[in-house]
RNA sequence: GGUGGGUUACUCAAGUGGCCAACGAGGGCGGACUGUAAAUCCGCUGACUACGUCUUCGAAGGUUCGAAUCCUUCACCCACCA
């Protein structure tokens, strides 16, 4: 295969939809025949800034792009930040301030750099050139659409037809992000495909405004959580975040369903697509323990926010406690008063938010002493150290003195 | 601006004077089982050294022996009309 084959099938890998992609055939034919560059832009909003795998399915691809000649625009959102963007649902969320923004834009910057080449990426703020804009430039930018083809957009439309209230100002979202990619002159742009309206916005924008360049546009499938039905979020709670302790992102990858397994693999791993048929197959045979093929999944995610060794160790760790019922190595201290309640003592090594539902724990016979279940709810603990446990995951040293 | 409806625990959502610490579902937690923190089944899910006490049903007052439930004012949300 030549660069180019290659490059192209790395590049659909995965992929929910591309639009133009004979643009993108020649943007990387080009350079692997002059050594060109082309630009790839993506948005991202400074609301939230810890990155979880889900954002990593389209950082992956940047990198992939990055690999065969592209420079990264990373555009922050900051402009419409601060105005407070309603889409979505009726709440509108928070505006954030100058400060806020620039502060989450920085840790973005840190953990997309785990995966992206600092070397190929720009870091563009659309204030930049959407303050310059003005009240008269807003205006004649939308008079590019009109309301009809917005509303075609599909939460637009079925909102409108349940008569859910619709603010104008969500009309001009697409617009002003459209608009990111006349400015930015981009060349192909990545994103999600609850993003598909405002991407094309993109491609209209530019033509209209004469760019000389219509956007080829890249669209990725949407995570889903740990659950597996909704996507990944953190207001979900079903995240996996990639500054994670290499032990969490281990145990919670390991928790996913043996189905969602095989997206993860999809979306998120370096193993080709037949590689990855092979395990189905031989998983489906018998060949390959399911469990196996998600131990490995897992060792995988791990190591590529640290390394072999530490995704090793999260493995050792997993395997000791939860396979042979052995301690953690890390287990947090507390040093306490003689005599002290259990159940004061659990609260105080922050195993139970409260004594009532360490009452219920004990009785249920979630709780362990020194590797024993605790029977009795009025015991004290006398002077000692012990090993205080609650279910399967949670421990403490506790020193009495 | 007018009219009507709403605001209940982490979320959704019952309850319209005492039987309400408040049905149900989801989530969460614990147990059993297993190959894991998967799946399945069972239990728990306001606080308090606790078969009793205390604080919760948008906020503040009031009526009553007794209020999440009735009344008044305020705040916020939604729908219809203008």
């Amino acid at each position: 295969m030549s660069n180019v084959e290659i490059a192209l099938e790395e590049i659909s890998r995965g992929v929910a939809e591309i639009i133009d992609m004979e643009r993108i055939e020649k943007l990387v034919k080009r350079f692997y025949e002059t050594g060109e560059s082309y630009t790839v832009k993506a948005g991202f909003d400074p609301t939230g800034a810890d990155l979880h795998l889900g954002h990593t399915v389209l950082m992956q691809k940047l990198k992939v792009f990055q690999k065969h000649g592209a420079r990264v625009q990373l555009l922050v959102g900051d402009f419409t930040a601060t105005i407070g963007d309603p889409t979505g649902k009726s709440e509108t969320r928070k505006v954030l301030d100058r400060e806020t923004i620039l502060k989450n834009a920085q840790t973005y910057q840190e953990q997309v750099f785990i995966i992206l080449d600092r070397e190929k990426t720009d870091i563009v703020f659309n204030s930049t050139w959407l303050e310059k804009l003005g009240a008269s430039g807003l205006i004649s930018l939308t008079t590019t659409y009109n309301v009809a083809r917005m509303l075609e957009r599909d939460d637009f439309e079925k909102r409108y037809r349940a008569g859910q209230s619709i603010s104008i100002s969500e009309f001009i979202y697409p617009l002003l992000q459209g608009y990111d990619s006349v400015e930015l002159k981009s060349d192909i742009e990545v994103g999600g495909t609850d993003q598909k309206f405002n991407l094309l916005m993109g491609r209209h924008l530019q033509r209209v405004y004469s760019v000389g360049k219509e956007q080829a546009v890249l669209m990725m499938p949407i995570l889903e959580g740990l659950d597996g039905v909704q996507k990944m979020s953190k207001s979900l709670n079903n995240y996996i975040g990639i500054t994670e302790e290499p032990k969490e992102i281990y145990g919670k990858v390991l928790s996913i369903s043996d189905e969602l397994m095989w997206r993860y693999y999809e979306l998120l791993s370096d193993k080709s697509l037949s590689e990855i048929e092979q395990l189905k197959t031989d998983v489906a045979n018998g060949d390959l323990h399911p469990k196996k093929a998600k131990e490995n999944l897992a060792l995988e995610l791990t190591a590529r926010f640290y390394n072999e060794e530490s995704a090793t160790m999260a493995k050792r760790e997993f395997d000791n406690v939860f396979k042979s019922n052995q301690l953690p190595t890390d287990i947090p201290e507390f040093e306490m008063e003689s005599d002290i309640w259990i159940c004061k003592a659990l609260v105080d090594a922050k195993l139970e938010p409260s004594t009532s539902q360490a009452r219920r724990d004990i009785k249920q016979g979630g709780v362990r002493l020194n590797q024993e279940k605790v029977a009795d709810e009025k015991m004290n603990l006398s002077l000692g150290e012990y090993i205080l446990q609650v279910g399967k995951r949670k421990f403490a040293k506790v020193k009495v003195k």
